[in-house]
RNA sequence: GGGUCGCUAGCUCAGCGGUAGAGCAUCCGGCUUUUAACCGGCUGGUCCUGAGUUCGAAUCUCAGGCGACCCA
């Protein structure tokens, strides 16, 4: 038999995190212990955390996020695959420019003194993260190849220049994309209420790929079905038509219309256009002209678009299915880029044409109903459910569905319809006039139009000797040095592009670097793309379930389809952690928030102000609700491996967390107790007593681990970390009932399996107690045990006896007693025949294991 | 208005047709010079409400209430 202990531990009796969780993490990085495996025979495991921006503090929320993750990748390696467990750094963005405007630094050494500093405090949480494969997107090696892959996407007509409204952050003095602006209108960066220019800017064409984007969610079952949902709506796919609409009195202009309601063309009572639509252009009268560019101001702000204005231009059109006229009207809610910037009016069915039409009186004529009598129009909403036709001439009653398709076939038929798929999707605005980000890649000569820079002359580098102003312009567009160049095609005074690629563009395909780090002439290579994508498992925030995921899903779709690799999608599963939360202390009257340091008695905290009772919210961790929480000094305190399992047990992953110290201090216990077990058993103070009942002990311990193993296995591979934990505390318990009376060999079985199943929550501690327990090696390169079916079977059960479903009587019996026993032995109980009463047993079931229930 | 999720012990959550559970907190006891730590033990539940399906419902169905998030 192996040693007992290893003697060149010495043991204390008080577990003190402090004296292991360095030693170990040292031990490790000089082993090289989590370095990536690449061999042939292995099944592979890619985690990955989504990677953070470097603001230079690491907080709660990043530290939830990496142990997640940090579990799933253990415990794959536990279970014998090659994981690829990776970190970096989303390190190109505003708040480094303006740290550099207000501040004087360079952005770029800002950003990296955030990144060493981060990474300092990262090490301290014992991740198993390969740092030979980190990359910083700002590193010139890492954003040489996004502009190889913005070229990529050039090649294959996915990038185009266009001039357009866009959304401008008036705070952040940048365009921003569509997914970027949140329904409020506000940018998702600054909060600033955006405005609409007018500007010439590079898109992407996501567009092409909406089809693709939406059908390929079916195919994601390994996502959180609300992120699906919600990406499924952002694309917002709608089956409909075109319709043209003559005018009266001009035959030249035409005006497209696009619904999903053909089936209410008989209830089109006005057309409504945008203030912009190339209709407004034959009206001559000029009140209604200055009414049009009074308008356009008003459109142009969103904060405005709640209320519904309009007015009638005195222009009519002509309805297509009756030759109706029908007055136009130009309206604040008719979008410019969504359809066609023109809408059919059907007060009757569509709330919004309702609410306009009660505004300004128009008529409302119901043509759907659920029944045929049915004339009435509701006074307060529109009637948007399915029904049967009324009002329309010939096609009363019939259903709206076979309508859809009859005036369909009559609108293709007569040439003035046809059928039309509409997104809500639009193309992605990647230009941003940012200093700090990617150069685009791109010429601009006078003479060619946009020439994309030669693959070998890559990467464009952002210029270093800049001068900084405080004035939030767009530097590049300043520096002439930099940007004048001659024309490569022509040779004629040309200039770069003086726009820097969004950042998400960057998080687009970070993760398809990581496998290949350590190439210089590629990004990537497509085997090795192929071979460890797509991700197994991403972890990350909610936030990014439109932005960064969606956006990522695209560019792989696009650079698959340029035969870089054959992956489709990028990430397999995904985790969307919830936010960590803490105690803030508002006082309800004044609103503000009281920091901790100033309130006496926390149990009835008050306002040292105005003496008003505080009242305690959840909140997220902020610094101005004074209720951060910095994982330093949690650490610090109570050390990394109790920190990991408070944030693990306080909550299931994808929900919210809320931080309590007593919570901490009792995962500190647990670890306290475990550690004293293996102390005592080190010690030999719990040496075995002479027992005659010793196999029944052992069979219950044993039951108890084989339990534990299949639990905790099945709760990690179903993200339940906090049952999975329980579980190890339950199976903690049984050891410590049982373990005096059973056999010294078994007693380190059990050990070893515990610091197993412990290693992937607590990395430090378990390293400590199995280096105990007498082997060289790390815990965290052993085998997960499997667990033994038979050992679960009881020799006896507690046999549950029901009447008519209700628990009257338990009894203990054997395990391979037959049902007639079951059945005799229940019905000698006295309180059954009590219950039963002599009334007639109409049925008994039984449940075999378990239960009997007798009907009478 | 539509959609998704949730409502189980004081708190955080398991259980998802078959005896209502875990951790933390509370309370009591032991140990201790005291506090703390540790050990042992006890409490504690209309499973949001109502109806239905079933021999049997926290679990399935329907309706309603409350809350969170997303879309409009």
């Amino acid at each position: 038999m192996d040693n007992l202990i290893n003697s060149n531990l010495t043991f204390k009796k008080l577990y003190e995190p402090n004296l292991i969780e360095n030693k170990w993490q040292t031990k490790w990085s000089k082993d090289n212990l989590y370095k990536t495996n690449d061999s042939e025979n292995k099944e592979k495991f890619y985690a990955l955390s989504m990677f953070p921006y470097p603001s230079g503090n690491l907080h709660m929320g990043h530290v939830r996020n990496y142990v997640i993750t940090d579990v799933i990748a253990r415990y794959q390696k536990l279970k014998g695959k090659d994981v690829l467990h990776p970190m970096g750094w989303d390190a190109f963005g505003l708040p480094a420019e303006n740290a550099a405007i207000e501040r004087g630094i360079n952005p770029e050494l800002w950003t990296k003194d955030n990144i060493s500093h981060m990474k300092s405090q990262l090490k301290v949480l014992g991740l198993s993260v390969d740092w030979e494969k980190e990359f910083a997107t700002c590193n010139e090696d890492y954003y040489k190849w996004t502009q190889f892959l913005f070229l990529e996407l050039f090649k294959s007509g996915l990038v185009y220049k266009k001039k357009s409204e866009v959304n401008w952050d008036p705070i952040d003095k940048t365009v921003l994309a569509n997914e970027q602006v949140d329904s409020e209108g506000k940018s998702w960066r600054s909060g600033a209420i955006v405005e609409k220019k007018l500007l010439n800017q590079w898109y992407l064409k996501i567009t092409n790929y909406a089809d693709e984007l939406l059908d390929d969610l079916k195919n994601l079952k390994g996502w959180p079905e609300r992120v699906r949902i919600m990406q499924e709506n952002w694309i917002g796919r709608s089956i409909g038509a075109t319709i043209k609409f003559k005018l009266k009195n001009n035959d030249e202009l035409k005006l497209n219309v696009f619904t999903t309601r053909i089936d209410t063309l008989f209830g089109v009572t006005y057309i409504a256009i945008s203030p912009n639509h190339q209709v407004t252009s034959i009206i001559s009268n000029q009140k209604i002209k200055d009414k049009i560019s009074n308008l356009k101001e008003i459109f142009n702000n969103y904060d405005q678009e709640k209320e519904k204005i309009g007015f009638n231009t005195g222009l009519k059109a002509l309805n297509p299915i009756n030759n109706e006229e029908i007055p136009i009207w130009v309206a604040s809610y008719v979008l410019d880029d969504y359809g066609t910037g023109a809408v059919m009016g059907v007060p009757a069915h569509d709330q919004r044409d309702f609410e306009f039409s009660q505004k300004y009186k128009i008529n409302i004529r119901k043509v759907i109903s659920k029944d045929i009598k049915d004339l009435n129009v509701n006074e307060t909403n529109a009637f948007e459910e399915d029904g049967i036709l009324i009002n329309s001439d010939n096609y009363d009653g019939i259903s709206n569905f076979e309508a859809k398709k009859k005036f369909l076939d009559i609108a293709k038929n007569n040439g003035w319809g046809e059928e039309k798929i509409q997104y809500k999707l639009r193309d992605w605005l990647i230009s941003r006039q940012r200093y700090w980000g990617c150069p685009i890649p791109i010429i601009n000569c006078s003479k060619c139009g946009p020439i994309p820079v030669e693959t070998q002359d890559l990467p464009v580098k952002l210029p270093k000797d800049l001068v900084i102003d405080s004035n939030k312009i767009n530097f590049l567009n300043k520096s002439n040095k930099w940007q004048n160049i001659k024309c490569p095609r022509c040779g004629s005074e040309s200039k770069r592009e003086s726009d820097t690629m969004d950042t998400f563009m960057c998080s687009s395909w970070y993760f398809l670097r990581y496998p290949c780090t350590e190439l210089n002439d590629k990004p990537f290579i497509k085997e090795t793309i192929n071979k460890w994508l797509p991700v197994d498992q991403y972890v990350g925030g909610v936030e990014h379930a439109i932005l960064h995921l969606l956006y990522a899903r695209f560019l792989t779709k696009a650079l698959k389809d340029n035969n870089l690799f054959d992956i489709n999608e990028p990430f397999k599963k995904l985790l969307t952690q919830g936010m960590v939360q803490s105690p803030a202390y508002k006082n309800k009257n004044t609103g503000k928030y009281i920091p901790l340091n100033k309130i006496k008695d926390i149990n009835n905290p008050i306002d040292p102000e105005d003496n008003s009772k505080l009242e305690i919210l959840f909140e997220k961790m902020s610094k101005s609700k004074y209720n951060g929480i910095d994982p330093e000094t949690v650490i610090k305190r109570y050390g990394a491996d109790t920190a990991r399992m408070f944030i693990l047990f306080k909550a299931p992953p994808e929900k919210d967390l809320e931080w309590g110290d007593s919570d901490v201090e009792g995962q500190f216990r647990f670890l306290s107790r475990v550690w004293k077990l293996y102390y005592e058993y080190s010690n030999e103070l719990c040496s075995e007593k002479e027992n005659l009942k010793q196999e029944l002990y052992e069979k219950n311990i044993l039951r108890s681990m084989n339990l534990a193993i299949k639990e905790i296995s099945n709760d990690i591979e179903n993200n339940q970390f906090n049952t999975a934990i329980s579980e190890l505390m339950k199976f903690c318990n049984a050891i410590n009932q049982d373990f005096k009376n059973i056999s010294s060999n078994l007693k380190k079985i059990i050990l070893q399996n515990f610091c197993i199943l412990l290693a992937p929550f607590s990395p430090h501690i378990s390293e400590e107690l199995w280096h105990l327990l007498g082997s060289n090696e790390s815990v965290h390169l052993q085998n997960w045990p499997e667990y033994d079916p038979k050992a679960l079977i009881l020799n006896s059960y507690e046999l549950v006896i029901q009447i008519n479903g209700k628990v009257r009587d338990k009894i203990n019996i054997s395990a391979d007693a037959s049902e007639d026993i079951l059945k005799k032995k229940s019905l000698e109980r006295p309180t059954i025949s009590k219950w039963i009463n002599n009334k007639e047993i109409k049925k008994v079931i039984i449940v075999k294991g378990k239960i009997i229930n007798i009907v009478v």
